[in-house]
DNA sequence: TTTACGAACGTGAACGTTCACGAAACTACT
DNA sequence: AGTAGTTTCGTGAACGTTCACGTTCGTAAA
């Protein structure tokens, strides 16, 4: 038996209708329910009975109307299937959530929809945006006016604030760490999905996407990566595949397949580095002592795999705690929009764990 | 350079702002902004034009009192760095997104707050809640009132609809392929988190958290597990451990050192699988030679680990599906909540991968 | 010229709440 | 009893938008 005595659902009570029933004003409703002073005690309860009865839930819109907006956060995700993402997300949430923000989450990985379509479905809703945007960053300053966006990875000029990683120091440490190796003969993994290039998907180069040697990374972090290799004055391969570890793990398998001597694979991420540690078993060759494995991101997987994966680690929840203590200081009037206090770049640090 | 001319953040402009700006009224202005007809083309540019150097945004709070809630959904996630919630949420927000729904979500996994913190935080934004509760299902909807609440895992009655699993079935398929591996010497491993019992965690039974035969196991899952290992005749193993992947690892490490001939483990779900597949590899054991290891959940993460996880699947793209179709039904009338036709029970496949 | 009519645009009202006041009732002290 | 102070409660206004009308203007048919 519900506490309600019947199932009308027409209108959902207002205030009114509690003041009413409690033979009280609106105000007094509003003392009761809000825990304000000026009110007797046994009034309270009374009108908080009356109110749970009538299923009284007050209107976010009225409220916010005349209070004026506390802060409700979009968050924009490219795929919440990459552990990556839940675990920056967690710390995002977590941290503010301790601020009394909500986050309104949209994951744009599925449908075709991209970084910008995500920014555009969450700007009526919320006051700010933190995301990870491919590119679009710009276009989504833009869709949400003088409102904050915080854009982590690969920053343009247009966007409020940033995050960015310092894809040429990490991959300093992993390219010498693979030459202290005596790797001989390196490969890299990138990633080939189209919002890594900022640009839309009909723009990007379809050579990238070929199995091996596809002429240029499409990723930031692959162009670095290349830098680097292209420095060694060692041939290296370059090979990309769509952001999953079943790609990864087929695109390893071609590499393996066609490049014998690969004895070191540096991927573009954990995710994918799972996959290929899956492919140089396959191939029936030993981790670290045939070839190398070296993933980016450190994820918590990366221990759980076998050989235990060495990463290019990045401390997921401080990278969440600088994106919410960016927007903190974004939204209090601490941080200018657009200065150097509203740009912040992290570094990763090489985890040397069993893969190389 | 920005687009607007200078920077007074003190009031955001109000479609007032941009009416005088245009030397049009409101109503001018709301149909240039939401394409209604009426209107002249060139107004609407110059209109659209003005609004946008104004940063002008329509308030949401004030759209939503006069045309009434769009919907936006609860979503509650006991904790996103178990990969099996990220993947449930991901199929949930996808769909939602579908809708035009929106999607706020808790993960209340951190500072020891509850399913029930987590509802209360999201009830006054929201017009309807999906999440795992553990146990809180009852006072969530208390706290809800008409709105409606989907419980995944273990509904009580209270809730408007809920979504279960059959773990005596899923139990059965695995503990019938153990015996016909000829398993002699099986475990079980449960969760210990407080919140599954559905009861605070200070009465949680303290004798389930040790690390070997904790008296009762405390999950729902684990009590039909119990039932069925009982009925086999064959004497089996209990121990908890925290709901981690380094808990699980350290629990059966604990088992195989005590329990020396322990042949068969049956973990409470993939994530402390995988941490109970290294304990065994730690112990100098083969899988599934030596000990055999079936999971819960179904995780892709299951496919990465090695040897690959043998589990009880769950379709997570079909659960977050029925979620948010029951809840779809719910809002539209559709379904009458706490009926037949709002609870739902889905049942596992036995995933025969390398580990058991 | 009148009439009719549609396109383009404007105005009062309403949505449900809180804020800033003011009014009433009760208490305590002279 | 009179007065001051405190506690308890009520009322007009405002928040920013859309809805349901009205009004104005221009154009074409009568």
């Amino acid at each position: 038996m519900s506490p309600t005595t019947s199932g009308r659902p027409a209108k959902p009570a207002t205030i009114l209708d509690v003041a009413a029933a409690a033979g009280v004003s609106r105000q007094t409703v509003t003392r009761a329910m809000n825990g304000m002073p000026g009110i007797r005690e046994s009034t309270r309860e009374r009108v908080q009975e009356l109110a749970r009865e009538l299923g009284y839930t007050p209107s976010r819109f009225a409220k916010g109307l005349v209070q004026g907006s506390r802060t409700s956060v979009g968050l924009a995700i490219p795929d919440l299937t990459n552990p990556y993402f839940p675990a920056f997300a967690s710390s995002v949430v977590e941290l503010a959530t301790q601020r009394g923000w909500h986050i309104v989450v949209d994951d744009y990985g599925h449908g075709g929809r991209s970084g910008l379509d995500a920014v555009e479905h969450l700007a009526p809703h919320v006051d700010a945006v933190i995301g990870y945007l491919g590119g679009y960053a710009d276009q989504a300053q833009a869709a949400l006016g003088r409102r904050p966006l915080i854009v982590l990875d690969e920053i343009p000029g247009g966007a409020a604030g940033g995050i960015n990683f310092d894809y040429a120091r990490a991959g300093k440490l992993a390219v010498e760490h693979l030459r202290t190796m005596r790797r001989r003969s390196i490969a890299y993994l990138d990633a080939c999905e189209s919002r890594h290039l900022g640009l839309p998907p009909e723009s990007r180069d379809p050579l990238a996407s070929s199995p091996l040697d596809g002429g240029v990374p499409c990723t930031v972090r692959g162009k670095a990566v290349a830098r680097l290799l292209d420095g060694t004055g060692t041939p290296w391969s370059l090979l990309a595949a769509e952001e999953t570890a079943g790609a990864a793990r087929a695109a390893a398998a071609a590499l393996l397949r066609e490049r014998r001597d690969t004895d070191g694979i540096l991927v573009f991420n954990d995710l994918m580095a799972a996959g290929v540690l899956k492919a140089v078993a396959d191939a029936g060759l030993r981790v670290p002592e045939d070839c190398a494995v070296v993933g980016m991101d450190g994820i918590p997987l990366g221990e759980l795999l076998t050989p235990e994966l060495s990463t290019l680690a990045l401390d997921l929840r401080e990278v969440g705690r600088a994106a919410v203590e960016l927007l903190d200081g974004l939204l209090t009037g601490a941080i200018e929009p657009g200065s150097d206090a509203s740009r912040l770049t992290l570094v990763h640090q090489l985890i040397l764990r069993k893969s190389a």
